[in-house]
Parts: structure tokens; C-alpha cells; sequence
DNA sequence: ATAAGTATACTTGTATACAAGTATTATAAA
DNA sequence: TTTATAATACTTGTATACAAGTATACTTAT
């Protein structure tokens, strides 16, 4: 497969991923930011095709989406389902209901081990932002939540976040992407909000906590509309930000 | 592939079902039940020569049973991990996190459609009692809590019900057998409760939902080696019981 | 012109072939 | 006996081949 200059999906990610991997990240990203409209049908010979790839990787790639609710596999062709308004809701509803659930755990821990690690994740993501690397920037977002996730060592609510992760993580990338080029002065923000849950987690303060997850959702909780653009002014600005 | 006559799962739910999604199940219900032990280390070629199949549908199902927990794909072999105690309480804690947030939501919501199909769902349940089918009997109890879950049309909450599903409806089948072996008067009770949580959603009243999906989880919640024992008698009397 | 039937070009699901890499085992040397 | 090295028998990931089935389009007959 080569390595087209128009991917979405940041390289570097995947560099020890295979071929089934790289598609499916790609796949998905595409489908998110609507460059990939919803109705879409896709084949598997067509898209081995434009990938120059073979068709098991490809297969690899729609199972996973369709587990991802991102496409609907039928008997002749996966429907492309994409994001609605309603869905980017409903995937917040999840998110409060695990990390609220995490939250009531964390409250009989101890957790001064885990707010030093986000700390640390705070602390990347000032450099990230000082660097503008929305890329870097949205990996320490996504990490800093599977860190409090992971920390609680609950396997089940564990499959949750990894099924919810991918699309998460598709998201939050092109919602940063699009802050980087036109709202920068929100990062400051952002950042404060992580702070601010770091203090929650150590002061075990429910409100405080549930709070600064609601103002973290609404820092992402770009319209779709918002990320179509957003990609498309990538997709135009391609050729001199890839390398 | 042949279809053995030691197959754990219900022959007939997989009529349609690709040679893929019958191993998937299979191998599935093996775990679950203890028949193929945690630490087991799983490699294609010895599954695929097992089930006489390639090993196309064998990497779908160890790509489906990964996602789910049960076992652990690395760069040599596939690890059985199985299900501990442990694992099982935090499915019922996903369970019951996911099922009373959609009673929340039912509370808002016209219910007279769904009690109607929740009661059609119960009567089936009994007439399976009255025939002993412990397979029909699980159909129908994993399909009362998915009738559930789809009727408030949320599709994440449905993503993670279809990831938690399958083992749900592996250990309700397990269990059930079981009971129907050796605690047969246990099932009016079971009847009962079902008929609790429709009078619970009827009412709208959490306190009662709650109780019933409780006294549920316990219905359910044989320890793992129960299962095993169960499994155990069903692979001894396997010859004489399927056709 | 329209309807029916056939041919063709798709589709997915499974089997097989191949390539690259890893663990193990056997062999050889110290 | 122990260590190092080489050969072999595995492993997964990807490509390709094949089979069965479905939709489309074309051809033929009325």
C-alpha cells in the first residue's frame, strides 16, 4: 500500500500498524469528517483498488467499522452511516456514563499516583500547543482519559472505551485541527478544564468532576458541519503540510 | 466445515450463519465455559485444521473474540483469558449501568408498545419451560433485555450492548442448561422477575427496576464453575442428547 | 414498444499461496 | 558441559484464486 499524500490520518501513527490497520484508521477518519458522505455504498474491490491493497486488509477494515456503527455491512455493499448530530450526543451520553461510573472507583483509591501521570499529560499537551501540533495535542487528550480509564482496572468498562476510542480519538483530531487554525486562543481553556479534573480527582469532588467533564465535551463537541469543514480546508491545504 | 456433534452451541441459531460467525460462536461458548482453559495458547492453523476450515472465518472469529475480551491476540498465538468471577460481576456492573440508563429514558417514553412485546417475550419464556428447551428459554430472556435496550433508539448504548451480548447470552445459555438439569423449580421465579420488570417500567418506578434487574443478575450469576460443571455433564451426555 | 429470459459483470465468503519474521531445536565449537 | 550458530518448523499478515449468488443490462420474441 502506498503511502498517499492525501491521508487524514496522521502517518506517524502508524508506522508499526499493518495494512489492515492503516486502512481502517484512514476509513474512519474520512467517514467522521464527511469526506466520505453517509449513503455512500463501498465495495471491497473498488476500495482494495484505490488503496492498491488486497481485499483481506480491506475486509479487516469494514468489520471493524461496522462494529464502530460508522457503516452497516448488507449483501452487496457496506453503507456508509457517518456521524449525526444526534450520534455525536449520544456517544457524550456514553462517555459521562463510564467516566462517572470510573469516577465513583477513583473515589476509593489512591490517586496520587494518577494525577502525577495526567499531570504529566498536561504538561505534553502546553508543548504540543506551544508547537501547534493539533495531532500531538489531540494524543494527550485521548490518552489523558484512557489514563483515568485504565486506572481503575475494570475490564468490561475497559471494552467500552476501546470500542468508543477510535471514533473518540477521529473527533477530537479534526475538532483540534480546526481550533488550530481558527480558534488558538481556546486552548488555554482546554487546558484549564484538564487541570481542573486533575484537582476534581484529587479532591474527590463529584460536581467538580462532573463539571469540567461536561465543559471538556463542549470543547470538542464541534458540530459536524464545523468538522466537514474543517476538512476541507485540509484536504485543499494537503500538498504543502504533508511532506 | 462439518457440522460436530460435540458443537456447545444451538445448532439451529446458526442455520444462516456464515462458516465464520459459527466458529466465532463456538469457540465462544468453548471459553466461556471453561472447556478450552484460560492460558490456552490458540494458533490458526490448529483451529482451522480442527474445525476443517481455512483460516479466513478462524481470524474473523479471533479478531470478534479479542474484541470481546476473551482472548488476547500477540505476535505468536492467541491466549485464551477466559472469565473469572471477577469479569463476570463487571458485566453485571455494565449491565446495570447500561440498563438503567435506558430506564431513565423509558420514563419519558410512551411503553404500552413495549410491554406488549415484553409480555409476548415472557409467555414464549414459559412455554419453554413447560417443553424444557434451556436454549429456547436463553433466546428468550437475552432477547426480553434487548427489546429493552433497542425500544429508546440509542445507537451507542446498542454498540455496547452487541459487544456485551454475546457473552451475556453464552453465560445465560450455560446457566440455563444447568438450571434445567438441576434447579428445574428455579424457573418460576426467573418467569416472575421478568414479569416484575414490566410491571416496573408500566409503573415507572426505578426502585423496582433496579430490584427485578438485581434479583436477575443473581438468577444468572452461577460462578464459573458451575458453568463448568455444566459443561462438563452436557460434553458427557453430548451423544445421546443432540440428533 | 414492451415483456420475458438470458448473459454478463458485479458482489461477498472461503480456500489457498506466498512472504516475512520468530521461536525452537539441533549441531558444532570451545 | 556449555555456548554460539545455523537450520528448521512454526507463526501471522497479505495477496490471489475460486465458488456461489445477485443485480444489471442486453437480446429476443411477441
Amino acid at each position: 500500500m502506498t503511502e498517499f499524500k492525501d491521508f487524514l490520518y496522521p502517518q506517524k501513527w502508524l508506522i508499526k500498524a499493518s495494512t489492515g490497520e492503516k486502512v481502517t484508521s484512514e476509513l474512519r477518519l474520512r467517514i467522521i469528517s464527511g469526506l466520505i458522505e453517509s449513503g455512500t455504498i463501498l465495495s471491497e474491490n473498488k476500495l482494495a483498488a484505490e488503496f492498491s491493497v488486497s481485499r483481506s486488509p480491506i475486509r479487516e477494515a469494514l468489520k471493524t467499522l461496522a462494529s464502530e456503527n460508522l457503516i452497516r455491512l448488507e449483501r452487496m455493499g457496506a453503507v456508509v452511516l457517518g456521524l449525526t448530530d444526534k450520534e455525536i450526543e449520544e456517544i457524550y451520553d456514553v462517555r459521562l456514563l463510564i467516566e462517572t461510573f470510573v469516577f465513583e472507583r477513583l473515589l476509593k483509591m489512591e490517586t496520587t499516583e494518577l494525577t502525577m501521570e495526567l499531570s504529566k499529560i498536561v504538561e505534553m499537551m502546553k508543548i504540543a500547543i506551544k508547537y501547534q501540533d493539533a495531532d500531538e495535542f489531540s494524543y494527550q487528550d485521548v490518552l489523558f482519559h484512557e489514563t483515568i480509564i485504565r486506572s481503575v482496572g475494570h475490564s468490561y468498562i475497559l471494552m467500552i472505551w476501546n470500542n468508543l476510542k477510535p471514533v473518540m480519538e477521529g473527533l477530537i483530531l479534526l475538532s483540534m485541527r480546526m481550533r488550530f487554525q481558527e480558534k488558538y486562543e481556546d486552548f488555554p481553556r482546554i487546558v484549564k478544564n484538564h487541570e481542573l479534573y486533575i484537582a476534581a480527582i484529587q479532591a474527590k469532588d463529584r460536581k467538580l468532576m462532573v463539571q469540567s467533564l461536561h465543559d471538556n465535551f463542549d470543547d470538542v463537541q464541534g458540530k459536524v458541519e464545523d468538522l466537514w469543514r474543517s476538512q476541507q480546508m485540509l484536504v485543499k491545504g494537503v500538498e504543502q503540510q504533508n511532506d
